[in-house]
RNA sequence: GCCCCUGUAGCUCAACGGACAGAGCACCUGCCUUCUAAGCAGUAGGUUGUGGGUUCGAAUCCCGCCAGGGGCGCCA
């Protein structure tokens, strides 16, 4: 917001230094920490270093505040800043306190539901994200990927890329079929009831169980396969309506959770030309052959790649029998996105840390067959979402916490919460009310953590609405809203302010979280990582937090008054827009 | 044996190689005739697993070690 101001200064920089022989390379600004006022910072150790490792023998701490000093000098009378200080070796620059919050305010108000954005980068980006099993639950430990995938995409939008939100079900394998049998064995002619993937969850759960308790059913189970594969059509009509049931199912859940895919796949549809790939890598020498001595068809990579030490292990892209698997369908898939949108800059999987071999073995392959998609397609990976002690939840020992519960219990939950601190609430605003905290509460555990790190799932957690929660950067919108309803004026209005009254401590911490806002939207689309949003979202939530309580709006002076008020409308939309990242509704009453 | 991730306050987690490592929860003390207390202010809590190295400067980068988790030819 100050590049001009900032051009102007590191011209003048180098010119000082140029003139004086002072070896400086590159200047890097960075915020000053918050003491009241803020400004942008540089240091001097870096030349003080260089200058050091040319012989001078100097105190290099020393040395960056004793050019800090004689830079100092060189940059009074900076239209838009208001002085400056050398300390401790770092530059200080602080703004004009006035012009910048005008700056940053009227960018926001000006920018609205765009501000934070980027420019078009013109790059197309497909993220692949969900992946859900049909046939299965659907529990929390799918949510993180949802969620995320969900954010990222949103981020990515924002961010400036043109995104493609691509799902992938896995609507075929031993998991179906294990379906199957036990819906033609137990169930059969059963219709779904109102939670469809519930029920299908607990059908799958019985098959699990069944087989567990008496492991010679795996013949059944075995022939039910065989029936698929040759195409039997009884048995693909059922797999055609029941996985329908499925697919339902999850557009519900999909509609609950306010995400959105512009293109699905299935694992089933890859299933030929995975195949046929697998033929041509075998052709060509690059996949091995065993099926001849019982064994699979192989991509032993290390050795093709000529590698002494295993590193990428040993690939089985075709079952002894002959039948597809998820890597056979991998390969095809990868070719498949970028045949459908050949102008991908990149093709982008998000899958638990658990795949992250398969995806490496998976693109490697294709790349030693001479596929160049493979060099741009890539795998984010996250940790799973575990229950207390550690226990990965799993669908087939029923150690899951299903989305139907949570969902429930955590709309109620914030219903009632909603009713308890607010009972002026209609009917109709309460239920979406509850509908945005108990979805954000859900949400915003998954976003405000690395990818990398385990998340446990435990109620009390999942349903405590205080402190770095959702339910806290919503009341701070909230809050808002209700001082631009009090105030009884129309924020458009408004002629922009001069916010030449003193400012407030707590007003210029929450500018400067305001204005830092666009580059923490680039950071985040660069690093695939909603938690910088998520941690922005807070950030900017409990500087308001503050200001609220140290300034009063609706009854302060009227030129005091007037300028909050444009303040107050600016974090309301800068909150309203970095939920709307985090794919979480910003409510105007609760 | 090979590879990946994690280790920061009692607990859950933050912290683009920079200034004094910060929040929330829990605990304790105050604050609702004032814009919704889902809030605010304050107290307390640390050898950033450990030993080296690089650097003017390391929680952050490199190497070793310890601890926990995960992945390594026909599950997805």
């Amino acid at each position: 917001m100050f590049q001009t101001e900032q051009q102007t200064i590191e011209a003048r920089i180098k010119a000082f230094c140029t003139a004086n022989g002072i070896p400086l390379s590159v200047l890097e600004w960075k915020p000053i920490p918050f003491s009241g006022e803020w400004g942008m910072s540089t240091s001097f150790f870096a030349v003080a270093a260089a200058e050091a490792r040319l012989g001078k023998k100097i105190d290099v701490a020393q040395r960056a505040q004793e050019i800090a000093e004689q830079v100092q000098s060189q940059v009074s009378g900076v239209p838009g800043l208001s002085h400056a200080e050398a300390v401790k070796g770092y530059l200080n620059l602080f703004f004009d306190t006035q012009e910048y919050t005008r700056r940053v305010v009227e960018t926001v108000l000006d920018q609205k539901d765009r501000f934070g954005s980027g420019p078009a980068t013109g790059q197309r980006v497909m993220i692949e994200f969900s992946h859900p099993n049909t046939h299965k639950a659907f529990h929390v430990g799918h949510l993180r990927g949802t969620i995320l995938g969900d954010a990222i995409c949103r981020i990515l939008e924002f961010a400036g890329y043109d995104v493609v939100r691509a799902n992938y079900p896995g609507d075929m394998g031993l998991h179906v079929i294990k379906w199957l049998w036990g819906y033609l064995k137990f169930h059969n002619g059963e219709e779904p009831s109102a939670d469809i993937t519930k029920w299908m969850g607990e059908i799958y759960a019985e098959a699990s169980k069944r087989l567990e308790e008496d492991p010679d059913l795996e013949t059944e189970v075995r022939s039910v396969y065989a029936r698929w594969d040759k195409r039997e059509p009884q048995i693909v009509a059922l797999w055609e309506r029941t996985r329908e049931w499925s697919l339902e199912g999850f557009r519900q859940m999909y509609a609950a959770l306010d995400v959105r895919f512009d293109v699905y796949y299935f694992n089933s549809q890859e299933e030929k030309s995975g195949k046929e790939i697998v033929e041509e890598l075998v052709r060509r020498g690059i996949a091995t052959d065993e099926r001849s001595q019982g064994g699979a068809v192989i991509v032993k990579i290390d050795e093709v790649l000529g590698l002494a030490k295993e590193q990428f292990h040993t690939a089985v892209v075709l079952r002894s029998d002959g039948t597809a698997l998820y890597a056979t369908e991998d390969l095809a898939l990868a070719l498949h996105k970028f045949s459908d949108y050949p102008d991908l800059a990149k093709s982008l999987y998000l899958v638990d840390v658990r795949q992250s071999l398969h995806f490496t073995q998976i693109f490697k392959i294709l790349e030693i067959a001479g596929h160049e998609q493979a060099r741009k397609s890539g795998h984010i990976s996250y940790e799973l979402v575990t229950l207390p002690g550690n226990v990965v939840m799993s669908s087939r020992e029923g150690t899951v916490v299903l989305l139907e519960d949570l969902l429930r219990e955590a709309t109620t939950r914030a219903r009632a919460e909603a009713h308890k601190k607010n009972p002026s609430l209609t009917e109709a605003q309460l239920e979406s009310v509850a509908k945005a905290v108990g979805l954000g509460a859900l949400k915003y555990p998954m976003l405000a953590r690395e990818n990398t790190k385990m998340v446990t799932f435990d109620w009390k957690t999942a349903l405590d609405f205080n402190g770095q929660a959702s339910p806290y950067i919503q009341y701070a919108h909230v809050r808002c809203n209700s001082i631009l309803r009090k105030a009884g004026v129309d924020i458009t209005n408004l002629p922009p302010s001069a916010f030449d009254h003193s400012l407030e401590p707590a007003e210029v911490e929450l500018i400067d979280w305001l204005s830092r806002f666009p580059s923490e939207v680039q950071r985040a689309a660069a690093e695939y990582k909603p938690l910088a949003i998520a941690n922005i979202a807070y950030n900017t939530a409990k500087a308001f937090a503050g200001f609220y309580d140290a300034c009063p709006v609706v009854q302060a002076s009227p030129e005091i008054r007037a300028a909050r008020l444009r303040m107050v409308a600016a974090v309301k939309q800068t909150l309203a827009n970095s939920l709307a990242l985090l794919g979480i509704t910003a409510p105007e009453v609760m």
